[in-house]
DNA sequence: AACTAACGCGCC
DNA sequence: AAAGGGCGCGTTAGTT
């Protein structure tokens, strides 16, 4: 039995854990004691072959509000203390000798408030494992019947003691908790949101106690599934904060020349702030205006740009890409290339790089669990949306490589597990899922396979897709089964849960007063809108189900692999991969040339071992497609591999 | 002038 | 007949 993750033990099968726990935990422990004393790098199965029903070490870790200095609580797994606090002048190097002796779980309010300040006086070797009383809290609120409740330890702590959760944390609870970190300049402790007079370690003691207690309380199989997600989640807080100061190779020169040919000379700052736009934006605007009639016209005002078509006889609902893509008219073309470009220059151009990269690296924020179904999100820099067009300037250092893997097709492998499909994971088998679903069902005809699995698990039902939808009910009815149980969940009012146990939000409160309706603009509750509503909700259960549970597999996959990132002995030099990028389905590692093939096979393993996780024996695989690259556009293929023919395994 | 809503599009 | 999930961010257009 393999402990992967840096993970509790009861993250493994009830029976197995059982069989193991009953003989002298004391000559365990000893076991564990010598072997923790190994340097890490000799032991890099440490975790694999550590016995479960040991206790967990764990160490509570209050930082001083400033200076280096703090405090250590030693604490059982259950989070009764199991030494005395203990006062450090250095925070960062007492942590590291411990995790170096001990390799404990570290216990703290918020990763992102602390984390981000040791990361620069941590050893290279960094942190094992934590848990984030912060990033646990919500998912256990939501078992409790209280979702979307604070979950900042000051609210945590008042919730324990009974007291009223302050009032600047109950209103508007996202809102309020944002805005105190970016009041509280970089990483203000989040126990700065307790009560006067209250100490931070006796409440971040107490508050991890009660979790832990909470997720025991939990009937299986959700208690396994929370504390696993639990670690998964604190995993990815350390990762995230880890993303941010490692930063993204972002090479200026690269960037510059895509943006002289793409837009031509950048325009001075001047000339920027009255308007003007670089060259060849300006002339495109000149010609759109030209083929719509030559009068003066804003090709960013939709309304002006409607009207101008609207006199050439082109009538059209919006300027969106798809209608204009229709659009027999010389200036459709010459409109699409301008917003394409536009959008470069707006959004990714060189005011964006002036604000974002720094030494070469672009250091967005990334929001560990922002999205409801578990991905993440991001705060400035738009990180998660970096368009394909300017990959090419994530370039790596001289002698290192960007590892590139996508997890291909990882929705419907998602749908495959979940709902154990025999149809489909016989479609899966061979590699290209679609491919395979299309010779089992369509004739051959990828495309509409792809396109009815994807109508299947977002909820379209419009245009061509349904009839796609009867083939797919027909032949995949466990899969089709799931889905559209989870629509009717959401459709009626009732929650769904991501493998691992995390909720979907429940109705809003408006949503159940007026019976699953949205009051009309009117005020109004036609029978129609009712139903629109309601209808709207299941497709949000029904994706999230599947949406949320590929999340928490991503999640294990980033734990997984920066454990295994860690595990790997540097270079001559020093030199460590570094996980630099990560984006729902896709990672980037930048690993020193020699290591780049170890970091595959890594990211391999990771995989694998993710799937263990979170899905069990299911027979279904998460392939990566890996590609070692000198610059990330140059691992094309990312996303889903399907129109671009077969171009497997290049770039080795 | 400052704010908000709606839109549109980048990514998955 | 039709009614595709989740985000961040920049723009215009409308409001205060």
């Amino acid at each position: 039995m393999t402990q992967r993750l840096g993970d509790t033990p009861s993250a493994h099968h009830p029976s197995t854990r059982r069989t193991r726990t009953a003989p002298e935990p004391v000559c365990q422990w000893r076991l564990l004691r010598s072997r923790q004393r190994e340097p890490r790098h000799d032991r890099s199965d440490r975790d694999d072959s550590r016995d479960e029903g040991v206790a967990e070490q764990r160490i509570a870790v209050d930082a001083d509000q400033d200076g280096p200095g703090g405090r250590l609580q030693p604490l059982r797994e259950d989070g009764q203390p199991a030494d005395r606090p203990e006062r450090v002048r250095d925070l960062a190097a007492a942590m590291a000798e411990r995790e170096y002796a001990q390799h404990p779980r570290w216990v703290w309010a918020a990763t992102e408030d602390v984390y981000p300040r040791l990361l620069p006086r941590l050893p290279e070797s960094r942190l094992g494992r934590c848990h984030d009383a912060k990033l646990v809290e919500p998912l256990l609120l939501a078992h409790e019947g209280r979702y979307g409740e604070p979950r900042s330890l000051g609210a945590a702590w008042a919730r324990l003691q009974g007291l009223p959760v302050p009032e600047d944390l109950r209103l508007g609870l996202a809102e309020a908790e944002s805005d105190a970190h970016a009041q509280d300049a970089l990483f203000a402790p989040d126990r700065s949101r307790l009560g006067p007079g209250v100490d931070p370690l006796t409440a971040l003691v107490a508050v991890h106690a009660e979790q832990q207690r909470r997720l025991a309380a939990l009937p299986e199989p959700t208690r396994r599934g929370l504390r696993l997600l639990s670690a998964a989640e604190s995993a990815g807080g350390l990762v995230a904060a880890e993303l941010t100061y490692d930063g993204l190779p972002w090479s200026t020169e690269v960037h510059d020349a895509l943006l002289e040919e793409l837009l031509g000379s950048r325009p001075t700052t001047a000339q920027a702030a009255g308007g003007a736009r670089p060259p060849k934006l300006a002339a495109l605007a000149v010609e759109l205006q030209d083929a719509l009639g030559g009068r003066p016209l804003n090709p960013d005002s939709p309304g002006q740009v409607l009207r101008a078509f609207a006199e050439q006889g082109v009538s059209l609902q919006s300027t969106r890409n798809y209608l204009l893509r229709q659009v027999d008219h010389p200036a459709a073309p010459l409109l699409l290339r301008y917003k394409e470009l536009s959008r470069i220059y707006a959004a990714h151009g060189w005011a964006w790089r002036d604000a974002w990269v720094r030494g070469g690296r672009f250091r967005p924020e990334y929001v560990v669990g922002g999205v409801v179904s578990g991905r993440w999100a991001s705060r400035g820099g738009g990180a998660l949306q970096i368009p394909r067009i300017l990959r090419g300037a994530v370039v790596a250092d001289p002698g290192w490589r960007l590892v590139v893997a996508d997890a291909g097709q990882l929705e419907p492998r998602v749908l495959s597990a979940l709902s154990n499909d025999p149809g489909l994971i016989r479609a899966g088998a061979a590699g290209d899922l679609y491919a395979g679903l299309a010779a089992d069902a369509f004739g051959g005809d990828r495309a509409r396979a792809k396109l009815g699995l994807l109508g299947a698990m977002y909820g379209q039902t419009s245009g061509e897709v349904g009839p796609l939808l009867a083939v797919l009910r027909r032949r995949f009815p466990q899969a089709m089964g799931l889905v559209e149980a989870a629509a009717r969940t959401g459709e009626s009012g009732g929650v769904v849960e991501s493998r691992l146990g995390r909720l979907c939000p429940p109705p809003s409160a408006s949503w159940q007063e007026a019976g699953f309706a949205e009051p009309s603009p009117s005020g109004e509750l036609g029978e129609d809108r009712t139903g629109s509503a309601a209808r709207s909700r299941g497709r949000f259960t029904r994706n999230f189900v599947i949406q949320a549970s590929a999340a928490d597999w991503a999640l294990a996959l980033i734990a997984a692999l920066r454990r295994r990132l860690g595990e790997i002995p540097p270079g001559p030099d020093g030199a460590r991969p570094r996980l630099v990028f990560f984006q729902h389905d896709e990672i980037v590692v930048h690993s020193p040339l020699p290591l780049t093939g170890t970091v595959a096979a890594a990211v391999a393993a990771s995989a694998d071992e993710a799937r263990r996780l979170v899905f069990g024996d299911t027979p279904v695989r998460f392939p990566m497609d890996t590609h070692i690259v000198e610059r990330y556009a140059d691992a094309k293929d990312g996303g889903d591999a399907q129109d671009a023919e077969a171009d497997e395994d290049e770039g080795y």
